[in-house]
DNA sequence: AATATTGTTAAGCGTTACTTAACAGCCATA
DNA sequence: TATGGCTGTTAAGTAACGCTTAACAATATT
């Protein structure tokens, strides 16, 4: 019993924060990246990293983990859908 | 307000919740991952990746969010121990 | 004493996030 | 119409990281 839908990438959720006007090109001005860096996060092309989400923190007024969360959930699922070994769980002694 | 202390590399943690007795080795052969990859993690010198994770909660019946998010925590540590470039907030629209 | 096993370091490979340069598409203005 | 400035994306190069196998010194085993 776990994560079961395809999480949305981080990217995608990061769209729906921008202001309807505001161009990709504004946005990497404030946040102070190229604007390739956000084109690919946008696209799903690029991960979000630590650094990236103390940027997108400070400058939307959410809280990092937020952003670095998804992204963890999103790569947790990913590695899920890969064909995990076998591992036998380890046998713990009773306390 | 947020993240004061220097949190434990999760390397460290999972040193914890190996048995006294288990070697490094007879350990990656439960993992199925190399010697050095896991000698590397429990010196702090690799970090858990979201495969390691799965591998880890499957065989130390967790979830695999509490090493991905431990790691989580420890790489926004990191980067916000460097400076962060000065970043205007937002302004959005009231509703 | 010789051999095996331990954990770590060295070296190489593949992936990924970042940059700048280059590009095609759109819009304004001369 | 052309021309110049903007848009977002792709291309190419660099640096960092996780993983592997090979090699090593130290310790244990036979």
């Amino acid at each position: 019993m776990s994560r079961m839908h395809n999480p949305a990438h981080p990217g995608e959720v990061l769209r729906e924060w921008l202001p309807e006007n505001m161009t990709v090109t504004q946005a990497t001005k404030e946040l102070q990246i190229s604007r390739v860096t956000l084109s690919k996060v946008l696209n799903g092309k690029a991960g979000i990293t630590a650094g990236m989400s103390l940027r997108l923190a400070a400058w939307l007024g959410t809280s990092p983990d937020v952003w670095l969360g998804m992204q963890t959930q999103w790569d947790l699922w990913q590695a899920e859908q890969q064909p995990t070994p076998k591992i036998r769980p380890l046998e713990r002694l009773a306390a």
